[in-house]
DNA sequence: CAAATATTGTGATTATATTCACAATATAAA
DNA sequence: TTTATATTGTGAATATAATCACAATATTTG
């Protein structure tokens, strides 16, 4: 069982999965069943027992699973490091807002360095986090031995910015700007926009 | 060919096709052809044709897509209307980056309310908006004809603010915390969360 | 006007994802 | 200890989505 046979929609399930076994712990909770994870997630219990079964076996039969143990054993799947280092490009409402963000490092993530090109941002601190120049990212990023960005600058500075991040070696890229991006091979890029999801909400409640 | 038998996939990438639609207005472009939309949004030119091809014909053989009427089209089969009102749960950092995100006026969305339950931010104004308490909620949205609400509150508030939500008569939910929300029938809620897009760069980062 | 061509639109095919149905089995009960 | 039972794990079946291959046809060219 390659990784590369496993359904690219079993592998975006996994950090959910993450996320509900880190409220069980938190709820002091030891066993959970596929049923009642999936129910908390609006899956199918199926789905979650067919999912984990591309990776190995997890589960007691009769008893479920144990909270701690599938845990452990999706964060060493995922191989996500205790210390995946960000970097954030733009420091506006929404930078700010990220900045300020207290999931990041819940899930072992930290914005170790943010760049904005405005004069009156660079060298003052957000956040507790000072702000550099875009110029310095390269060097910054490299000595940092940062591996991820995070877009959030306006929609028309993206293609300058985005050229930079590439040319300071990042590979892997979060975009909140409303452009998609056209990126080199061995980049990957996912974006976040929320005003697709409302108008997908319009459209429903529109058609219902 | 009823609304029910498109596939949801194809209705999820109609609001991208809106998106890059309007960006090729705001350039004076009059025509696009399914090859160039689909490289600019990392799609087939065959799978936009065939999105398309389940509400009708909009194209022009040899030519390509009139870029307003095609817009107007899907705007239609989405059904959005030019004034949907949004109402905002939750006044802090990520409710102030929402409120100044102007993404969403140019989509034809407005919040005309946001609640907290914060008694020092109840009565005060944020962008220009009055804070209004939870407990105003029903009144306001009834008032003001309401249909779509946005959760920006901490996590653990979650419940007690989606059951007002409900009760204010809300259908339509889209959803920052990182909290699964257990919805009543009827009710269709999208969530936003990002960190589950950075593990998922992180694991591709690691598995490549 | 006829031929060549570019592009749409779509039935058929293939690929991907979900669900079903049930064997396997650990635990609890008798 | 034996039997009953609940729950996992999984091959097979089904459903959903993407892609292929090409017919249809508007436009341009000769």
């Amino acid at each position: 069982m390659p990784y590369s046979k496993i359904p690219n929609a079993t592998i975006k399930r996994l950090s959910l999965y993450r996320k509900q076994l880190r409220r069980l712990i938190s709820e002091d909770r030891e066993v959970v069943q596929s049923q009642e994870l999936a129910d908390s997630l609006g899956l199918t219990s199926t789905q979650i027992r067919k999912d984990l079964s591309y990776f190995g076996k997890f589960g007691c039969r009769k008893k479920g699973y144990d909270v701690n143990l599938l845990l452990a054993n999706l964060r060493k799947i995922m191989g996500v490091a205790t210390d995946n280092k960000l970097c954030l490009f733009g420091c506006g409402n929404l930078g700010n807002a990220l900045l300020g963000y207290k999931g990041f490092e819940q899930r072992g993530f930290s914005i170790e360095a943010i760049f904005d090109t405005d004069l009156n941002k660079i060298g003052k601190f957000f956040h507790g986090k000072r702000c550099y120049s875009v110029n310095q990212a390269k060097e910054v990023i490299k000595r940092k031995n940062i591996k991820i960005a995070i877009i959030a600058v306006p929609d028309e500075t993206v293609d300058e910015i985005l050229e930079i991040i590439i040319l300071s070696g990042i590979k892997s890229i979060l975009n909140f700007t409303q452009r998609h991006l056209q990126l080199p091979g061995g980049i990957m890029a996912r974006s976040v926009d929320f005003t697709d999801k409302l108008e997908l909400l319009s459209y429903f409640s529109h058609t219902k």
